[in-house]
RNA sequence: GGGCGGUUAGCUCAGUUGGUAGAGCAUCUCGUUUACACCGAGAGGGUCGGGGGUUCGAGCCCCUCACCGCCCACCA
């Protein structure tokens, strides 16, 4: 059916508020009919008076009792001479201006579809513009000749000036400076105008012949996908937009006046048939011989073609190509003795497709998609029709997720547009700060669909964290550190190497859950606190100047497991390191996600957090007391449990390098002035006779002892509760009292502490 | 007019069945020991928008108000 284009939602097309007038008419009754009060004319209001070379009728409420006596009678039109009738329809609303519309159903949304209720032919609707927009001659004739050809706003100036040498135009009666009522032609006022960015020019809606799709009947299969779940919507809060706008989804036009896209498979013979096909030859067979075919000039939509990109990107509709690609990885072995290698997603689960493919065409063996990530802004242009082809020609979905993330909004929060001048160029800020910082940015920033907001310093925070990276790698480098040649952990024995293999593990498993739930910004933060926090500030200050063959094969297994797990993230950098730490037999972007087979161990975890929680705590201590870091400090432990005995005799090297402490005497400690520093069941006596004063120390041990008074009392006093007790989960009473039971131990270290100093 | 989202440290944001708040940047102090000053060590900083409710317990659940943003519709 032709009908009204629909073309201006489908572009890109703003509304602007822009300066107008508004005009009203008087329209004379026919056959002498009046209105309620006697008058014999309507008054009805435009603001593009030149569109009633084209009215067709006149709208009134059935229910307003001004017109209801010319309800069915005739206007005879002005200018035109062209009788229309006066119609009863809802869209008059007679709170609004005189409550009668004039309706021009060839160039107004709603007076098409009024005009369709009033049982108008589409094909009968005047159309009084040409392609450029000037006054062309309708089918009735009626346009005096004086307008043909002029163009659009010429023509509103002239058909004004007609109707008012008819004495047919309203005048409004206003104020001026003066104060003095005055009369105007028409009233100025701000009107939203549909407006074309490319074009820069206002929009006029067109009455045309355009190619509608039934998208009706292409959204049923999608909605039941999505309610029975074979597609999953994420973040769940957009099934509720999807539907509200499935459910009442408007036929689709698809045919577009451009020259490039897939041209509209219809043909018009020469006896005005239109035969549809999917070959001019088989529209010939169709049409017989001796019709002339000619094709539609338009092309498709350019959401159509690419809602065909699931599958039309697989071989379709040659579905038996089989060997169109190889498979994502295949020919490259990430580790010798790795079996297939695997670049796909790096879930949990193993790809339903991994093992397959033998035979398979890639349709058969890609279809449906695991995932597809997408803006939400095109859910329903792409994501939506998507949906539509891929069930209506594959009979399945085209993918059982659907990731709708947010949009990067300028600095201000507000969207970025050309007219508002805030838009970000990302090429800039990849040539401030590098394309992997920039993508890190955005992952990081991606929690579940929420909108990110342009945080340029956080880019460059990012930045630095990839300079660091390369930093550390080529300290590794220079200590004889490389590529590793296994998948697995290396064989360890040394407490600080079991601990970052085990740091590994962990560090692995938190990034697969990460990225299984599509929560880009934890699994980025996974990464980034590992590579930083644990292999950078303590790893590598653990192992410096002990590069022996077991620490060198550790460390170089646990970078390549850090490029392999940040690559997605940072594809660039990763790259790049990948091949530069040593020779490898394929590229980073196929390697094998990490799969540690090694599992944590405890008594490594508990040494290796003991040393660093001494380092930390001689280090916090020492900045308080403003002993200058590089002091080398005696401390005493009268009487260590044999654990921390056995930690602190296998870490001599590190606890004097890092903690800055020259040896630690399982001994009561000299009377006199000292500092307390605290680290798991130890608690070190460190002498400061001359380094600092008493004071300093006795102040930082008070701060330190109302904090733990202040928590233990606050513990004590909801465990004191019966209703807590009483009620609480289990889990959350033994926490309290654990944590109870801490915090009073760390008073009583204190207030020993305290004791000693006097 | 309809719908959705947001309001947590100075800024940009996390906070996963309710258990007593975190990150990056910024700020302050100190620092050049075999990677990195785009660095290192340490510290300060939040009555989680206001009010009310449910609960032993609320940033999280419910009601309400305020402000901000986005989408859709309307605009003769």
């Amino acid at each position: 059916d032709p009908k009204l284009k629909t073309a201006i939602s489908d572009l890109e097309v703003e509304t602007r508020e822009m300066k107008g007038s508004f005009w009203q008419f008087r329209y004379p009754l026919a056959d002498g009919a009046v209105l309620a009060d006697g008058r014999d004319h309507i008054v009805v209001a435009t603001t593009r008076p030149e569109t009633m070379l084209a009215d067709m009728a006149v709208a009134v409420n059935a229910d307003d009792p001004r017109y209801q006596s010319v309800i069915g009678k005739f206007i005879d039109l002005p200018l035109t001479g062209r009788r229309i009738p006066i119609v009863a329809d809802d869209h008059a609303d007679p709170a609004l201006g005189s409550g009668a519309v004039k309706i021009t159903p060839g160039h107004d949304f709603n007076d098409f579809e009024v005009g369709r209720r009033a049982g108008i032919k589409a094909a009968d609707m005047l159309n009084m513009f040409d392609a450029e927009a000037k006054v062309a001659q309708v089918s009735d004739g009626l346009i005096p000749e004086s307008f043909v050809g002029m163009e659009r706003f010429a023509a509103r100036a002239a058909v004004v000036e007609a109707m008012n040498a008819l004495g047919a135009l309203v005048p409004y009666k206003t104020k001026n400076k003066e104060g003095e009522e005055i009369e105007l032609d028409a009233e100025p006022r701000t009107i939203q105008t549909p407006y074309g960015d490319r074009g820069g020019v206002v929009i006029e809606p067109w009455l045309t012949d355009q190619w509608y799709v039934n998208a009706a009947e292409l959204a049923k299969a999608p909605m039941a996908a999505v309610r029975s779940g074979a597609i999953e919507i994420v973040p769940k809060t957009w099934e509720k937009t999807f539907f509200n706008w499935m459910e009442n989804i408007q036929p689709w036009c698809v045919s577009r006046q451009l020259w490039w896209g897939h041209r509209i498979p219809a043909w018009y013979g020469s006896d005005g048939q239109i035969y549809v096909a999917e070959t001019e030859d088989a529209a010939q067979a169709q049409a017989g011989a001796t019709v002339t075919l000619a094709r539609d000039e338009d092309v498709l939509d350019t959401w159509f073609s690419s809602a065909l990109w699931p599958f039309a990107t697989l071989g379709w509709p040659d579905e038996g190509d089989a060997k169109a690609l190889p498979r994502s990885g295949e020919g490259w072995v990430g580790a010798p003795g790795a079996e297939t290698a695997h670049g796909g997603t790096p879930t949990p689960q193993p790809s339903p497709h991994r093992g397959e493919g033998a035979g398979q065409s890639l349709l058969q063996r890609h279809y449906p998609n695991d995932l597809l990530i997408s803006g939400f802004d095109i859910l329903f242009f792409w994501c939506a029709r998507m949906a539509m082809m891929g069930l209506q020609f594959q009979g399945e979905v085209p993918w059982k997720r659907l990731y709708l993330h947010g949009l990067v909004r300028a600095a201000d929060g507000q969207k970025m547009s050309k007219s508002k001048g805030n838009v970000i160029d990302p090429l800039v800020l990849i040539d401030q700060y590098g394309a992997d910082a920039l993508r890190f940015f955005m992952a990081s920033m991606e929690s579940q669909g929420r909108d990110v907001k342009m945080d340029e310093r956080r880019v460059e925070g990012y930045r630095n964290f990839a300079t660091k990276l390369w930093n550390a790698a080529r300290f590794c480098q220079s200590n004889g550190i490389g590529a590793s040649t296994s998948l697995s952990a290396p064989a360890a024995t040394s407490a600080v190497n079991r601990w970052i293999i085990g740091e590994v593990v962990e560090t692995v498993a938190a990034l697969d859950a990460a990225l299984a739930d599509l929560r880009f910004d934890a699994a980025a933060n996974m990464i980034y606190h590992f590579v930083w926090d644990q292999f950078c500030d303590w790893y590598i200050e653990l192992v410096k100047g002990n590069f022996d063959e077991e620490t060198r094969a550790v460390a170089g297994w646990v970078l390549d497991q850090i490029l392999v797990m940040l690559h997605p993230f940072m594809p660039f950098v990763t790259e790049e390191l990948w091949h530069a730490l040593g020779e490898r037999q394929g590229a980073l972007i196929v390697a094998r996600w990490p799969d540690p087979g090694a599992v944590v161990d405890g008594a490594a975890k508990r040494e290796v957090e003991w040393l660093i929680e001494l380092v930390s705590n001689m280090r916090a201590a020492k900045n308080e007391l403003l002993i200058a870091p590089g002091t080398k400090l005696t401390a005493w432990l009268p009487e260590p449990s044999s654990a921390t005995r056995a930690i602190i005799e296998a870490n001599g090297a590190v606890i004097n390098r890092l903690a800055r402490v020259l040896a630690i005497h399982f001994a009561p400690a000299p009377v006199g002035a000292a500092m307390q520093v605290g680290a798991g069941d130890a608690n070190l006596i460190v002498p400061l006779e001359g380094i600092v004063d008493i004071a300093a120390e006795k102040a930082r041990l008070e701060k330190a002892l109302v904090v733990s008074t202040k928590e233990r009392d606050s513990l004590a006093k909801r465990l004191d509760n019966p209703a807590f007790a009483e009620k609480a989960k289990p889990e959350a009473v033994d926490k309290a009292r654990a944590d109870f039971a801490a915090h009073a131990a760390e008073a009583e270290r204190l207030a020993v502490a305290l004791g000693r100093l006097g």
